[in-house]
DNA sequence: CTGTTAGCGCATTCAG
DNA sequence: CTGAATGCGCTAACAG
C-alpha cells in the first residue's frame, strides 16, 4: 500500500478527469471509444488494480466473508473450510479464514475482528460453534449479516444451519454390531461438543432400545484428541471390560489408534472386536483393517453451507435449516 | 457495512467533534477525564468498532497478508497455514488464505486480489509456487512487500525462502535402507514439484554413490497423490520388479497406500521390503506397520516463515534464505 | 461524452 | 484541551 498508481495518476497522464478513469475501469458505457481505449492502454501500462478497500468504502460493500474454525487441527473441518472458500471466491469474495480454538472468549474476540473487517457473511465451521457465548458475540456484534453453522445450530434471526443427523446414524451403527452378535458396546467421545453429543444421544438410545441398563452404557472421554488418545482410551476399556465385544469412536482418527490397541492386545478385528469410527475420513482406509465408518456428510455439508450463505449474501437473510443424512459405509473393522 | 455506527454519530450524541471520538478510540492524550469517560461511555453503548477499511485508507496500511496454497488437501500445508496464521493474527494482522490449484493462471489471479486487498506480505506454502509464472507475477503486481515461501526458493529482492534439505534427506534414506541390507530400491514421486526433484536428486545421489546404474534407478511417477494412488503403483512395482528390496514415497500418505498393497501381496514389512515415507504425518502413525518417515520440519519450517515475514512487515524487506534439516524417524516399516 | 463536486469512515494537521 | 478542515482512493450524482 505504498506508492500504489491511483486513478488520478492514470487520469492525469490521460488527460481527462479521475471519473471517466473510474468509468472506463468499471465498464460504463457513454466514453468515447478514443479516450476509453487511451485510459485502458495507461491502466495496463501501470498494471493498475483498483484498491478494494476504497471501492468498498463507498460502495459500502467489502465483499469479504469469515469463515471460523475451532479446531485446525481436525482435518475434515479445514477441508470443509477451502470447499466453501474456493466457491466463494469464485462468486468474488474474498475470505478470511480463521483458528479461534476452543475457548469461548477467542471465539468473541474473532468475531470482534470480523466485524472490525465488515465481512458481509460469516460461517461457523462446527458445533464447537453452539454456545451462549457466541450467540450473545453474535447477537452484538453481527446481528444482520447472514451467518451459517456447519453442522450445529443456533436460536438467531440471521444464523443458518446445516445438520447431520448424527444420533440416527450412530443408533444405526450399534444396530449394526447388534446385528453382527456384538452386544457389549463401548462408546468413546474424543471431545465434548454438541455435535459429540447427539452422537452420544444415539449411543445410548440405541443400547436402550435393546434393553441394556445404564450400567451397561460405557461412555468414555478421552482428554486427547489424537492417534495416542485413542489408543490409549481403547487400552483402558479393554482393561475395564475385557468382554467388550464392540466399540465406537466419535472419530476415525482416535479409532484408528483404537484399532492398534486391540491388535497390540490380541484381539481380533472384527471377529472378537467390532471397532466404528465417524468421519469417513483417509484416516479410516489406510487403518488395517480397513475402518467401518459412518459418513457424516461433511462435504455435502460444507457445500449447502457455501450455498445458504450465498443466498445470503445475496438478498434476503431468512434463517434456514438444513438437515443431511448419515450413512455407514462398511469395511473389514466390524 | 449498513448502518453501522461511526465516530460521527458518536461525536453527535456526545456533543464533541469527529477528531475528538478518534482521540479517545485511539488513545492519544491531551482530553479532559470527564470528555474521554464520556466519550468512551457511548463508544461502549453502541458497540462502536472502527471501519478497519477506512482506517487502513488514511493510515496507508491494510494490517493484511495473504496466505497461498497450492493444494488445500496436503494436509501439512494447510496444517502450516494455519499456525502462521495465528502467529501473525496475535500481531494484530488479518490473513486472508487461499487455495490456488496448480495451474500458473490461477496462481497469478490470486496474486492479483492480493494486490487489490493490497496485502502487507504473502506466504507462500509449497514449493509449487516455484515457478516462472508466479516469479512474474510477483514482479509484475508485488515487486516490495515481504514474500515468504516455504519449501521452496525464487530469486526476487522481495522474497524469502525457507528449504528443508530434502534432497540429503532422502540420501540419508537409502542409507538407511542401505545399511539394513536393502539394495534394489525403487522411488515414488507422488507429484511433479521443485521440492520433489530435490528428493527425486537425493534418491538418485544415494543410489549413484553405492554403484547403481542408470537403469538400476527404478523412478515411479503416480497419476493421483493418494493412498489409492500409493496401493496402485505399489503394485505395479511388485509386478515390475518382484525382487524389490525397499521403496521411498515422497509422502506418507501414499507410502500408506503401498504398506496395504506389499501386505496384500504378501510382502513381509520390513522384512522382506523396506518402506519409508516422507512428511512425519499423523498417516505413518496409523499405518500397520508403523511407517518409517523423513522429518522434513514442516512445523519448524513454517514458524520460520512466520518470523521471517513478521520482520518484513515490520521493516527492511531484505530477501533471507533459511536451509533446515531433516532426519529420519524410524519406525517398524524398515 | 466528460468534468466537477461530494462523500464513504477515519486520522491528522492546524487553529483556537 | 477541542473543533474545523483536509485527504486517503474511489464511485456516483449532477452539470455542462
Amino acid at each position: 500500500m505504498f506508492g500504489n498508481v491511483t486513478i488520478y495518476d492514470i487520469a492525469r497522464e490521460a488527460g481527462v478527469a479521475a471519473s471517466t478513469v473510474s468509468r472506463v475501469i468499471n465498464n460504463k458505457p457513454g466514453i468515447k471509444l478514443e479516450t476509453r481505449q487511451k485510459v485502458q492502454e495507461l491502466l495496463k501500462k501501470h498494471n493498475y488494480i483498483p484498491d478494494a478497500a476504497a471501492r468498498g468504502l463507498v460502495m459500502q460493500s467489502t465483499r469479504l466473508v469469515g469463515i471460523l474454525i475451532v479446531d485446525i487441527r481436525v482435518a475434515h473441518h479445514v477441508h470443509s473450510a477451502f470447499v466453501i472458500e474456493q466457491e466463494l471466491t469464485r462468486r468474488g469474495y474474498c475470505c478470511i479464514i480463521m483458528g479461534t480454538g476452543p475457548e469461548d472468549e477467542n471465539k468473541a474476540e474473532y468475531i470482534r475482528i470480523l466485524e472490525q473487517r465488515r465481512v458481509e457473511g460469516v460461517i461457523l465451521m462446527g458445533s464447537m460453534f453452539q454456545t451462549a457465548a457466541v450467540e450473545e458475540s453474535i447477537k452484538k456484534h453481527l446481528p444482520k449479516i447472514p451467518i451459517v453453522m456447519v453442522n450445529g445450530y443456533l436460536n438467531l434471526p440471521n444464523v443458518s444451519g446445516v445438520i447431520v443427523d448424527e444420533d440416527t446414524g450412530v443408533e444405526k451403527c450399534v444396530e449394526l454390531l447388534w446385528s453382527k452378535g456384538k452386544k457389549k458396546i463401548a462408546f468413546v467421545l474424543d471431545s465434548v461438543s454438541p455435535s459429540n453429543g447427539r452422537k452420544q444421544q444415539g449411543y445410548c438410545d440405541g443400547m436402550t432400545r435393546h434393553g441394556a441398563k445404564k450400567e451397561e452404557l460405557w461412555l468414555y472421554e478421552m482428554e486427547e484428541s489424537s492417534v495416542r488418545g485413542g489408543y490409549e482410551i481403547t487400552l483402558k476399556i479393554l482393561d475395564d471390560h475385557p468382554d467388550v465385544e464392540g466399540i465406537i469412536y466419535t472419530i476415525d482418527l482416535v479409532a484408528a489408534g483404537g484399532i492398534r490397541a486391540a491388535c497390540d492386545r490380541g484381539y481380533k478385528v472384527p471377529e472378537r472386536l467390532g471397532l466404528i469410527g465417524i468421519d469417513n475420513s483417509v484416516y479410516g482406509e489406510i487403518s488395517m483393517p480397513k475402518l467401518t465408518t459412518l459418513d457424516n456428510r461433511l462435504q455435502a455439508l460444507s457445500e449447502s453451507a457455501a450455498t445458504i450463505l450465498r443466498e445470503g449474501l445475496e438478498g434476503k437473510v431468512h434463517s434456514r435449516k438444513l438437515m443431511m443424512f448419515s450413512e455407514i459405509i462398511e469395511r473389514e473393522s466390524t
